[in-house]
DNA sequence: TACATGATGCCCT
DNA sequence: GGGCATCATGTAG
């Protein structure tokens, strides 16, 4: 089930800025599956297991909905790139922008599966694993189920990272897609939101241990 | 200039 | 299952 990064390496591909340029609920469903990229100190890649659809200045929800300020201009700006916002005095969320230049939108990243670099991860969120092979699977869901979680094991910051290219070559934070097929999908309501907070615009794999929740079901 | 609050996670019961 | 840390942002005054 694991796979090491040198599996992967032949097949992994960017996706190009046509791939964000549509409904921020289309992005989202095809984003799981796919694979977050870094590459810094350490190479890091993560699968996106769990995404969330904040669809613009018509959703109550949506940081987009207060137009266009200082804070979420990336989310008005062309698609693909890294929106990213501190909250609760403690923690980073990443979104990448959709649709295109004028029209906001956008996907917050909440869950994801680790695949290499698993051990810098975990020391980036302070997790002590003592041994990777023997490691139990609610261990490594510490890792990164959780917006703000997947935040730190990246290394996630608003002052290095919004408004970063994830399409571009030349960006260490990427998005790249290799022949993994997602088998399910389940749609729930987007969490810790009190406007709009009805819609269904939560995605997950199904039965994925890595998203977040204590049931990895619901929340 | 002040204030209320949030796309959260951790620790304690 | 619930309280709380902690601060940038937006909005009201």
């Amino acid at each position: 089930m694991k796979k090491r990064a040198s599996e992967l390496g032949s097949t992994i591909q960017p996706l190009d800025r046509t791939f964000f340029r549509r409904d921020p609920r289309r992005v989202a469903r095809d984003l799981l599956g796919k694979i977050l990229l870094r590459e810094g100190e350490f190479h890091l890649m993560a699968r996106i297991v769990e995404v969330e659809a904040y669809l613009g200045e018509n959703d109550p929800a949506a940081h987009a909905a207060a137009g266009n300020t200082a804070r979420n201009s990336v989310l008005f700006g062309p698609p693909g790139y890294a929106y990213v916002y501190f909250i609760y005095g403690n923690h980073y969320c990443l979104n990448v922008s959709c649709l295109p230049v004028g029209v906001a939108g956008g996907v917050l990243f909440r869950a994801l599966e680790p695949v290499a670099g698993i051990a810098e991860m975990a020391a980036a969120r302070d997790i002590e694993i003592p041994d990777l092979d023997e490691a139990r699977p609610a261990l490594l869901k510490k890792i990164s189920s959780g917006p703000g979680r997947m935040s730190e094991a990246f290394g996630v910051t608003r002052e290095r990272d919004n408004g970063k290219d994830f399409t571009s070559t030349r960006s260490d934070l990427r998005i790249v897609e290799d022949d993994y097929r997602v088998r399910g999908v389940t749609v729930t309501p987007r969490i810790g939101i009190v406007k709009a907070a009805e819609r269904p615009l939560r995605y997950f794999i199904t039965g994925s241990p890595f998203v977040s929740g204590r049931k990895s079901q619901d929340r």
